[in-house]
DNA sequence: ACCTGAACACCGTTCAAGT
DNA sequence: ACCTGAACACCGTTCAAGT
């Protein structure tokens, strides 16, 4: 649509002059194949090799477009959290909005098979991850809180959200053998009598109500919140 | 010290005739000498082969106690949480328990390089992990909560404890040059005005004062305990 | 400018054979 | 009963050479 006098355009694509042999590939191919590759297979199966064979080109080729595998799943974490900064419907008081926040930032994790695994393991800083962060402090600091406290609070939520999709994801895919065996331990550690407060873990080993699980850990978060905003709800 | 008719010993190591040739490693040199090169070269390099070398032994030899890599990071996961059991001080109120209980995994989670990573990705249910959780909802339930309430309540922090860890580790051995691009990430977007509540999050990415996020962290969430127990500190 | 093909230095795991 | 030595089927990464 834009033909090659558009400065706009210019600007966002510099200096490319279609000299030489167009890429059969980009950045946002090997990214998008990478996390359907991830999603069909899981992490510990993702290699470079597998990927290279989905798209249909030689493994080298991939280190033209990122310079690591490190590099690719950095990559990979930014666009997992893509739409998580959406506007939220204007009508929410401020802890439901937290709430709301937290809720995408899980369904984002989730959307991928070992998802949490591969955005817990990268130090995520593209323009995903940062505006929502940025949007999840505004939310906090709307309700009357410091922003030092706000930026706190909100990793002390983030970092819960991660370590709860990682295990949530582990259970989901551990295989059956190990499950049992680890539902078995727990079983008997419970029967022999000597942890008498377990009663209640089965339902977590076995990964029935992770759903509730996360609502109980949000809104329990959400109330430690309260002192620190003036506008309590 | 306990002779062959010892029926204590017996019991320990049934049918235990040294017929052949003695064993010259044994489980528990396997997993501590793990840890160690754990500590010395992180998780990424923590080989079979290398762990091999290191207690002179061939490779092969390892799956004679191990059936699996996975089955030795198992194992060295519930070690890190040796002592975390150990009893409380017994003039804490349940809220200091609590945070003891919190600083107690925390600590064993960063004795080893990488321990929160080995930790995460293992379904730990061995005597340390299920005694410490078992000790964890028995300091929510004496201060009034319900069963389930507790089991919920202790996963909520416990996720929080692992996710605060990882992402600590993760900053404590990236290379100086990952550190300073991630910094340079986030000054230019925050330099940019498109993420004006970013402002405090530099010394997150720099990891300054882990210390002072973690105990934020857990007494947020004890302050969110607040309600559920029917003592109030 | 982009991709291929082949190589390098590794992995986890298995297993016959030795002692 | 325990360990060795060698193999199998893979890895991530690099790089000259082709088009």
């Amino acid at each position: 649509m834009s033909g090659p006098s558009d400065p706009l355009a210019a600007h966002t694509q510099p200096a490319r002059r279609p000299r030489g042999r167009p890429p059969r590939i980009d950045h946002e191919r090997v990214i998008t194949a990478a996390l359907e590759l991830l999603d069909d297979v899981g992490l510990d199966a993702l290699t470079m090799r597998r990927l290279a064979s989905a798209l249909d080109v030689q493994v080298g080729t991939l280190y033209g477009y990122f310079v690591t595998k490190r590099a690719l799943l950095s990559a990979m974490a930014e666009s997992m959290l893509t739409g998580c900064a959406e506007p939220l419907a204007p009508n929410l008081e401020w802890a439901d909005q937290v709430v709301e926040l937290s809720r995408r930032m899980r369904r984002a994790l989730l959307r991928f098979r070992d998802g949490a695994r591969v955005y817990a393991g990268i130090h995520a800083a593209g323009p995903n991850t940062l505006s929502f962060s940025n949007m999840f402090i505004g939310v906090m600091c709307a309700s009357g809180m410091r922003v030092d406290d706000a930026t706190r609070a909100t990793f002390t939520i983030i970092r819960f959200i991660i370590g709860h999709a990682l295990e949530e994801q582990a259970v989901a895919h551990a295989s059956d053998d190990d499950l049992a065996a680890d539902l078995d331990a727990v079983r008997t550690a419970v029967d022999s009598g000597d942890y008498p407060n377990l009663s209640h873990i089965a339902p977590l080993i076995s990964g029935t109500d992770f759903n509730i699980y996360f609502e109980f850990g949000v809104r329990m978060l959400v109330r430690g919140l309260g002192d620190l905003s003036s506008a309590r709800t």
